[in-house]
DNA sequence: ATGGTAGGATTCCTA
């Protein structure tokens, strides 16, 4: 089974690079994040002719995450276990040939000194919360998404400019690694130890033709799902297409015949 | 050297 997840700046600006995606990768399940579209304006009908059913989580302008996937999706939930009153569309988990699948948008932080740093914060350990809820680590759990979190500094392109910065801070690190604590498997890193793969490239200062790219994207599998594993990548092309996002899909292969 | 670009909604917010 072949897991991708994508963080596509806008499912409506990107619809023409999700299809191409879809065609030449050929996931069974793509998790998508920055959907940026209310439920109502969601293009599941352009998916259903490519064979794709979707499941949406979505609000106006921002936010917003998703699953399309070529088989039956079952027990599909919105949000964190402990959803709140006003919590935005950042979570979509249902369970897809017996594997719990979830797409995960991990709020950006702003800044160390901001109030919505601390958000983050609290939003990554209710993610713990909710994994432990879906049975992690003995159940069969993929954990899909733009964590906005490097795991270490071979994910960033100049690790003396962004210590202890955002996406790269001691705490921001810490709660990763309560997820790798919990029973949880960085998939590329289970294939690839070389330092300067990255997920994503700012659209400023022409970051991308630089290779200034952070690693901020991950297909997480719990320890039940780890030894299916046959192959993980980044598949660098799409940031590369016309107007593309600045994130780029991340793939991860299991042998899983449940 | 602390900028720059992109998307979406509306003269600004988020990333």
């Amino acid at each position: 089974m072949r897991i991708a997840s994508w963080n596509v700046n806008s499912i409506r600006a990107r619809l023409d690079h999700v299809h191409r995606f879809l065609r030449e990768a050929n996931p069974d399940v793509l998790c998508l994040q920055e959907t940026k579209v209310p439920d109502s304006d969601f293009p599941t009908d352009t998916f259903a002719r490519l064979g794709y059913e979707t499941h949406r989580a979505g609000e106006k302008s921002y936010n917003g995450v998703a699953i399309v996937s070529r088989h039956p999706v079952a027990d599909v939930r919105v949000g964190l276990v402990d959803a709140a009153e006003g919590d935005e569309r950042r979570l979509i988990a249902g369970t897809v040939r017996g594997m719990r699948v979830l797409s995960a948008y991990i709020p950006n932080g702003k800044s160390l000194d901001s109030p919505a740093y601390e958000q983050k914060l609290v939003w990554l350990d209710r993610l713990l919360t909710t994994l432990k809820a879906d049975g992690a680590p003995e159940a069969p759990l993929a954990v899909c998404g733009d964590f906005n979190v490097t795991r270490d500094d071979r994910d960033v392109y100049d690790p003396a400019r962004y210590r202890d910065q955002l996406f790269c801070s001691p705490r921001e690190r810490a709660a990763i690694a309560r997820l790798e604590a919990l029973g949880f498997h960085d998939t590329f890193r289970e294939t690839c130890d070389a330092a300067g793969h990255y997920s994503w490239w700012d659209y400023r200062a022409g970051s991308y033709q630089r290779n200034r790219g952070l690693r901020i994207d991950y297909v997480w599998v719990s320890t039940a799902a780890r030894g299916h594993l046959t192959h993980a990548h980044i598949e660098p092309a799409p940031r590369a297409w016309e107007k593309p996002s600045d994130h780029t899909p991340v793939v991860a292969d299991l042998a899983w015949a449940p």
